[in-house]
Formats: C-alpha cells, sequence, structure tokens
DNA sequence: CTTATATTTCGATAATACTAGAAATACAGT
DNA sequence: ACTGTATTTCTAGTATTATCGAAATATAAG
C-alpha cells in the first residue's frame, strides 16, 4: 500500500453515494446484494449506480459475481482493511 | 460523524497531495511543520500548497497558527482518529 | 425467435477540482 | 517609510468527475 493507492482509494470512499453503497454492502456481509437492491436503496438511476460500482471496483473495494441475469455485489473487506491500516499505522494516527 | 462528514473527510485526504502533506504533519507531530518546510519537501508552488491546505482545514484536517510572518500547521489526530473510527466502527470493516 | 427483466455502456452536459502565475497581504527589520 | 520574506487570494485555464437518458447487452422463459 503506497501513497498513490491509498490515495485512490480514499478517493472513491469520499464520496457520499459510493461510501454509502460500500456501507450497505458492508452491512450486507458475506451474501452481498443485488445491483437491484441497492438501486431500491439508493433510489438513483441504474446507470449512476453502475458507474460508481465500476469506480468502486476500479480500486478493489467491490467485486461483482453474475447471478443468472442479476449481479450480486460484495465488498472486499480486505481493502477496507488495508486502507484502515495505512491510516492507523503506516501514515497517520495512533501519534498522539 | 454521519454519512456526508466522512464523505468529506474522505475526500481530502483521497488525494496524494493532500496524503501526503497529511502524511509529513503527521510525522511531524506536536511540533508541526511550517508552509515553508512542506513547500520544501513537496516541490510545489506555493499557490497550490495554499490551496490543499485551505481544503484540509476546510474539514478540520490541519490547523495553522501565525508564528511572526510564518504559518505553523498541525495535524488534527482527532479527526483522523474520528474517520479511522467511523471506518471501523460505524460503517465498515471488522465485519468479516 | 420474441418478450421481459437486469444491468451496462454510450454520449452529452454540468459541476467540481487541480494547477499555477500574478498580484495582494502580513509581518519583521532597517 | 522601505525592503525582504512568507504566504495567501485572485483569476483563469485545464482536467477530472458526476449525472442520467437512451441505446445496447446479457440471461432466462415462453
Amino acid at each position: 500500500m503506497n501513497n498513490l493507492i491509498a490515495a485512490d482509494i480514499l478517493s472513491q470512499l469520499g464520496n457520499s453515494t459510493r461510501l454509502e453503497i460500500t456501507r450497505l454492502l458492508v452491512r450486507a456481509g458475506e451474501k452481498g446484494m443485488l445491483v437491484g437492491e441497492l438501486q431500491k436503496s439508493l433510489k438513483i438511476p441504474a446507470s449512476t449506480l453502475s458507474h460508481h460500482l465500476n469506480a468502486l471496483k476500479s480500486v478493489g473495494l467491490v467485486s461483482q459475481e453474475r447471478l443468472s441475469n442479476q449481479l450480486l455485489c460484495q465488498v472486499n473487506y480486505q481493502t477496507i482493511d488495508s486502507i484502515v491500516e495505512f491510516l492507523t499505522v503506516e501514515c497517520c494516527a495512533g501519534n498522539t
């Protein structure tokens, strides 16, 4: 985890819609959520949601798996843990 | 700490220059760093640095204090801790 | 092979952010 | 007052990001 990758991940989390998507997926846990379920929760156009999901996928925060004609989304806990670790250990907090 | 405020803070950290500024200030600890020292480290124009410092101040990540004709910058550990807490507890990680 | 549902990709527009030179401000010393 | 150093604010150009309708693609069922 270097500065550039960390900034990339943080910038993806730094949008309230994407942060909310991430939060929903974390709460959904292992079983994940379908794109359609996310859309119902968020009430945003499908194309907008798809765009944000792509952004989250691009930095490894979310992965998708096809189930017939639906797409299941799951959060990647490892990526979240690694950014938390970056903030706490390598970079930032805990220096009080 | 709500979703919108968290996203704001995360988006400020989600820029490699600002993340580097934050990292430098964390490492500097209590004694902080002068704007000029930051500029020497980062090698970016003063106006660009000032712009980023304003962004970090706007979300409470950095504070400044004048020392005669220089400005001392300090990171606000509390803000970093609160965003880490948001990620670990309220929102995201640790759900494995 | 047509229809229906789920989702993405395309394309265009609007909004926001980044960068940096130039001018302005703040302060200290002479 | 004048000069020098530190830093900000102004301004503008460029680039990136967000939004979302319309069209396209994927899959399943009839």
